[in-house]
DNA sequence: GGTTCCCTTGACGTAAACGTCAAGGTTCTG
DNA sequence: CAGAACCTTGACGTTTACGTCAAGGGAACC
C-alpha cells in the first residue's frame, strides 16, 4: 500500500500553501487523485512536487518545469518520441551547465567583492572573520 | 574619454527592448547621464547590464539583483556598513553554492533519463547518438 | 520645410504565479 | 446538534517585469 498525503501535509512539508498546489494541478503538474471530493497525493507527486520547487528556485517557468517532468514520463511513445524527448532532454542538460558556469562566475565575483571588503576591514583594525554574528 | 552607448546600441548588444533599460533605470539599477533629454550608458553601465542580465538567469528578482549590485558599490561607509556588506555578500555565496548543487542534482537525473532513453533506443536498433539533427 | 527617425515621458495592458476572499460541503467533537 | 476544522470550486486581487500605444520634442535628410 502506498503512502499518500493529504494536501495539507504536502503543503506543510515543503512550506507551501495547498492554494499552490491546486495551482500546480490546475496546471497540469500535479496529478492527484480524488477520494470524494478531497485530493489524495501519491508518492509520486510528491516526488514531481520535489522536482519543481526544484526548477523554481533554479529560475524556471512553471511552464518549462512541466516540460521537464514530461522528460521522465517516457510512456509508450515510438520511436520518434524518444528521440524527441532525448534531445530535449540534452538541449536541457546544456542549459544547465551554461547556468552552472554563470553560478560560477557570481561566485567567483562576489568572493573577489569579499576579499576586497576584508582588506579594508582590515585596514581599519578590524578582524572580519564570522564576527558579525 | 569613457566610452559612451546610446540606449539603442546597448539594446541590440544584449537583445533587450530599450524600454527594458528604461524600466532598469527607473528600478535604479542603471544609471545613465543625460545629453540634453537622450540617455548616455557609461561602460560601467553596460557592465551592470551584465550583472542584472546574469542574475535573472539565475532566477532572480530585480530586486534581489538590485541589492547584489549595491554590494559592488562599496563607497566610504563606515566599519559597520562595510560588515553588513560582507555579510550579504557571503549569504549570497552560501546561496549560489546552494544553488549549483541544486544545478548538479538536475543535471545528474536528466543525465539518468538520457541513458535510460538512449538504451530504450538500441533495443529497438536506434543509434541515439546525435543522430536527431 | 515637410517627412522620417530616433528619442522622451506618461499611461494603460498583460502574463505568470499565486493570494485572498466568498460560499458552500463533510466530518469530528463536545 | 452546533461549532470547529478541514476540504471544495469559483472569482477577483496583487506583484513583477516588462509590452504597447499615445503624444510630443529634436536632429537629419531631400
Amino acid at each position: 500500500m502506498e503512502e499518500t498525503y493529504t494536501i495539507q501535509r504536502l503543503a506543510k512539508e515543503f512550506r507551501v500553501t495547498s492554494r499552490t498546489l491546486r495551482f500546480y494541478e490546475s496546471k497540469d503538474l500535479l496529478h492527484p487523485t480524488r477520494v470524494g471530493m478531497n485530493r489524495v497525493f501519491s508518492h509520486r507527486d510528491r516526488g514531481r512536487l520535489i522536482l519543481i520547487l526544484r526548477g523554481k528556485r533554479l529560475g524556471f517557468s512553471l511552464a518549462e518545469i512541466k516540460e521537464m517532468l514530461d522528460l521522465y514520463e517516457l510512456g509508450d511513445g515510438g520511436v520518434e518520441q524518444l528521440r524527441v524527448t532525448l534531445e530535449k532532454a540534452r538541449r536541457r542538460i546544456r542549459e544547465l551547465e551554461s547556468q552552472r558556469e554563470d553560478v560560477d562566475a557570481a561566485v567567483t565575483e562576489l568572493q573577489d567583492g569579499c576579499r576586497q571588503i576584508e582588506s579594508l576591514l582590515a585596514e581599519k583594525g578590524v578582524d572580519a572573520r564570522v564576527a558579525a554574528e
